[in-house]
DNA sequence: GTCTATAGTACGATAGAC
DNA sequence: GTCTATCGTACTATAGAC
């Protein structure tokens, strides 16, 4: 429990920063240690001295960024929620989706890392942390989302649950794609104005009227 | 332009089966030539014989399956639109998600695998390839849902239809998990449950109304 | 067309000097 | 804590016998 040098943080966070935006461009897989080594311009011993294995490595990755993001997220659903009223679908999104946006503004590279995690790189150890956590998450949110879609049975709200976690993860994983696409706009406008898009799409989805006949069973 | 003999299309067609379900499953770079050719019980030479490489095999399984799953949905638009008249996006939907659901019905990976190649494997050659298809696909489409939703800004259309592939990727790709979602139900009945509740969804954030106060800037 | 054998390369990880 | 050097392994691709 020795405190590290200062250097040793800095090697530590330049191996982070590298191997962070190389798993997200490329993966896992096809990112070596001595790409990474090359881009943090540190030695190759250095990563199995810091982290212990590239297996590792990606945990402390994904653990740098998540609990943050995660965090921020159940923070702004209580504080929406302190005023004991049921809540807009509108609010509930963008607890869940603003602070992913934000850690986006200032490195791009990371929601891309996440969408590969959520579902792609299914390398057991890391992708079960990743996913604990995030369903954590998402059950917080469905018990808020309930509450504001009485109409919906819980099957359903699963199903639209996870068709709006495709949306969100499609738009940042193609977040290079849409900074194209709002025509003249500059990029530091684009990320707002996709947000509010894809918060007002979703909301309309959440909102659509049950489909089935049956209703709520629990 | 010899006609190649029955045992060399048993073994092409073997590599191909395996190759386009470790693809899926495990994603490219984490694939390795020896455990495709062990799956598929051919010998390791074989590959590089019928393909030259491991890129251009990677081709060869995505154009097996992509060409018939993009004519059918355009010939099912085609169908649709014989009419004259508007479609309903419920029909359009249709049209773009029901081949990838049958084709699932009988290789569940090959969804996956689309995925994949969407935006995930980022071999340069071989993601082109399949997005410029794609890419053709999704402008007939937006001619298609272009007609029904008059009051949408071509900037909306083209966001709108990128958060609905979200969708659908994230359903496609997560299949397993949805085979799950119905409770109680069993797997035949599974997929077109959830084809119905992916359209529904979808159709309803495709109809919601415009964001943007500036009306159609074409 | 199918095989064995292997060339040539890149990898993850570690030992040991400093 | 940082380096050099290297071990052992796995890979893609190919040459050449059959």
């Amino acid at each position: 429990m020795v405190a590290p040098s200062e250097h040793s943080i800095d090697t530590k966070n330049r191996i982070l920063d590298a191997a962070e935006r190389l798993f997200a461009d490329k993966g896992f897989d096809a990112t070596s240690l001595r790409m990474i080594t090359t881009a943090a311009e540190v030695n190759l011993a250095a990563v199995n001295y810091h982290f212990q294995s590239k297996e590792t490595l990606l945990q402390a990755v994904y653990a740098r960024r998540s609990a943050p993001v995660n965090a921020k997220r159940l923070e702004l659903l209580t504080q929406f929620e302190s005023s004991g009223e049921p809540l807009e679908v509108e609010q509930i999104l963008d607890a869940l989706i603003r602070p992913l946006f934000e850690i986006g503004e200032s490195r791009e590279c990371v929601p891309r890392l996440m969408v590969r995690l959520l579902y792609l790189d299914a390398h057991e150890a890391s992708r079960n942390v990743f996913q604990q956590q995030f369903h954590q998450v998402l059950i917080r949110f469905q018990g808020a989302l309930r509450k504001s879609l009485p109409h919906l049975s819980e099957k359903e709200i699963t199903a639209r649950m996870q068709f709006s976690i495709g949306s969100l993860a499609h738009t940042m994983a193609a977040s290079r794609n849409l900074q194209a696409m709002p025509a003249g706009g500059q990029m530091k406008e684009a990320l707002p104005w996709v947000l509010r898009q894809l918060i007002h799409y979703i909301a309309a989805g959440l909102r659509a009227p049950a489909l089935e006949e049956s209703a709520c069973t629990f």
